[in-house]
DNA sequence: CCTACAGGTAGACACTTGTCTACCCAAGCA
DNA sequence: TGCTTGGGTAGACAAGTGTCTACCTGTAGG
């Protein structure tokens, strides 16, 4: 669950694994003692000093596991979504010669990411709990590494709004600074998602109306206001 | 240090601080040890007895103080900020007769209360500290406490930008999860703002970017555009 | 003046912990 | 064939832990 089979030694994914399921139903990963991983993996103690030189080791090979599993299937997630909405026949493409549409595409788009996304994390819950907890947890090689990991799905998503024209005017770099916070949003309401399934319905609205607002307003401030009031009237 | 002197006993709150000293430098709350706080405080281990059940006892104590001391002075630090930007003589105060001031006023008065809560962040970084580790840790009784809080300060948040009426159209109620995000966006930032002094300037830019994408996209997305649009355009 | 009691201490208990040294075994390779 | 080595085990150690019972002391209230 959530470690791929990359991972070479039988005892490090048995390991891997045990912490992933203590963290996410008992304690933060600096709060669990070495032995209980041990005992919950059905291994010696010692088995662990083979492995890992502490837990931060432990945490880190976790987290890169994680990265790579999960940052290049959300990036075609995207792409196929984008793809899968086209204009009507003869219909222009471009923000300036058919707003309304884009916008229509736009949304489109972050409903079935957003989707996706949720999917995703209903599969893997503990290693999005894991993640939650350690990037505000006590250990600042952690913390560290989940900031970076968050900081290129940030780059992936700014890098995917611009080459799919998904706004208007999206060429300048505070861009950034918006997939940053739709990025942490989307981790944080995750959390909600994972502990109160009956109401996903509503989160995953909550998120689409979270994202379209940033965006949006977004545009608006970089002088797109024109366009998008075009694109909003009825 | 955020522990105000509400608590009487005067071991009680050394045991607080303690606490709070440990978890903001060292571990989750979920980490400490009993003997372990007792021994920072300066106390017999015994004397926790006197005064908690367990851990989560402390922490809620603790987040109930913190919720007291923090949530009034931001509300009116708030409506300070607020009734400190007023219109030239004789110009209208409605946005449908002057959007543009109600914009620069809205911006202003983010402006204002971002930089205030950071004020606040700045003086008690080990509260908020507690509050995000404890937000996404271990403990169900210690997240849902916090979550509360947090849907209390979001409700705040609602609740002035209607008074104030810093939106044009600011009466439905999908304004609280707006709210919510600004909320949690807010204490996450807090955490960049404590630990690299050195961006302080751009994460204050950016929060209040973030604030008002977000406030606008949605008051357009609700029909406000041709307002805005007056309201952006030089 | 006595007494109840909140707040603090002391010592002891069984138990868990991280880590050390030593031993084991199978696979791969010369 | 023999040997190196990665992965796993066993046992022991001091140190730290939560919690129990028992005891002390100042202060408020009758």
């Amino acid at each position: 669950m959530g470690i791929s089979n990359t991972v070479a030694a039988k005892g490090k994914r048995l390991l891997m694994e045990a912490a992933l399921r203590l963290t996410a139903t008992t304690r933060s990963l600096s709060a669990l003692s070495l032995r209980e991983v041990a005992r919950e993996a059905g291994l010696n103690p010692n088995t662990f000093y083979r492995h890992f030189k502490n837990f931060d080791d432990l945490g880190l090979t976790i987290i890169k596991e994680m990265t790579k599993d999960i940052r290049q299937p959300l990036r075609e997630l995207r792409r196929q979504a984008a793809e899968s909405v086209l204009p009507a026949n003869g219909e222009a493409h471009s923000w300036q010669q058919n707003p309304k549409w884009n916008l229509v595409r736009s949304r489109q788009v972050t409903r079935v990411t957003v989707k996706l996304f949720f999917d995703y994390v209903e599969q893997n819950p503990n290693a999005f709990i894991l993640g939650m907890r350690e990037l505000h947890g006590a250990s600042p090689v952690l913390r560290n590494a989940l900031r970076a990991m968050m900081k290129e799905f940030s780059e992936d998503i700014a890098e995917d709004i611009k080459e799919l024209k998904l706004l208007p005017n999206s060429e300048d770099e505070s861009l950034l600074d918006i997939a940053e916070v739709i990025c942490r949003e989307m981790f944080s309401i995750s959390m909600d998602y994972i502990e109160q399934p009956e109401q996903r319905e509503q989160l995953y609205n909550n998120a689409e109306h979270m994202i379209t607002s940033l965006t949006i307003g977004h545009a608006l401030l970089r002088g797109s206001g024109q366009l998008l009031l075009q694109a909003t009237e009825s």
